[in-house]
DNA sequence: CCCTGATTCGC
DNA sequence: GCGAATCAGG
């Protein structure tokens, strides 16, 4: 596969939705999880919050990575020996703006009864006739919310069947084997573990291959994937 | 173990 | 330019 400008348009929306190098590949097939990181970092996509750069201090002392070059090590740059003032971290807008107004949860005018937390109670505010939200006087609320610049994006995680295993959670080491019959509700797969180097987890491994028996020996039909033969 | 992104470097 | 190999942190 090569990276056509589509391509690449799709590994810049999931990349910047947040999606891992791994989903994307995924997502994209017939690349790596290294082959996004190497292409996001190539089209100057970097940032986002590696797992492994918290700190940023050492520079250049480890990490060769391959290739040590035996030679001559001695060649460093000792440059950039300052005390290491950890510089202020990269922002991180992290995401979900919700939830932002904090009730102004009405103070003074207290008093005599309990009940001291009625937080909970929603703002009434007003629709204008333009379907704007009218605010009040003393409302500091920034009438215009973070506005998410959002691209819509076709929503891949689909409303699926609770805690089942769904085509689209199935990888490499997954469990394969199908339950129920597809094209129903409830149909998914096995979702356990499997056992390495089949597609099938070690229970249902023993259910799809059967020991080659001596000739004669008849034994009843292990039931089929799919629960067996559909019966109308 | 699994995952993550970053980096290097032969191709 | 590409991406496997490797590193390193969670």
């Amino acid at each position: 596969m090569s990276w056509t400008d589509e391509r690449i348009d799709q590994l810049k929306a999931m990349w910047e939705r947040g999606l891992t190098a791994s989903q994307i590949a995924e997502e994209l097939g017939g690349v790596s999880r290294n082959a996004v990181i190497g292409k996001a970092h190539r089209l100057g996509l970097q940032s986002r919050p590696s797992p492994v750069k918290a700190n940023e201090a050492p520079k250049r002392a480890a990490a060769p990575a391959r290739k040590p070059t035996p030679a001559a090590p001695e060649a460093e740059t000792p440059r950039a020996a300052a005390p290491v003032s950890a510089p202020p971290p990269p922002p991180r807008p992290a995401a979900a703006p919700a939830a932002p107004a904090a009730p102004p949860a009405a103070p003074a005018a207290d008093a005599a009864s309990d009940a001291p937390t009625p937080a909970p109670q929603p703002r009434i505010i007003s629709v204008g006739p333009g379907g704007f939200l009218r605010q009040g006087p003393g409302d500091q609320q920034a009438p215009i919310p973070p506005a998410p610049p959002r691209r819509l994006v076709p929503a891949k995680p689909s409303p699926e069947i609770a805690d089942k295993t769904s085509l689209l959670d199935l990888t490499e080491r997954i469990c394969k084997w199908p339950m129920g019959h597809p094209g129903e509700p409830d149909f998914h797969f096995c979702g356990e573990a499997v056992n390495p180097g089949f597609p099938y987890c070690v229970e249902h491994c023993g259910r799809a291959y059967q020991a080659q028996l001596p000739r004669g020996t008849r034994r009843p039909p292990p039931p089929m994937p799919f629960g067996g033969p559909r019966v109308r």
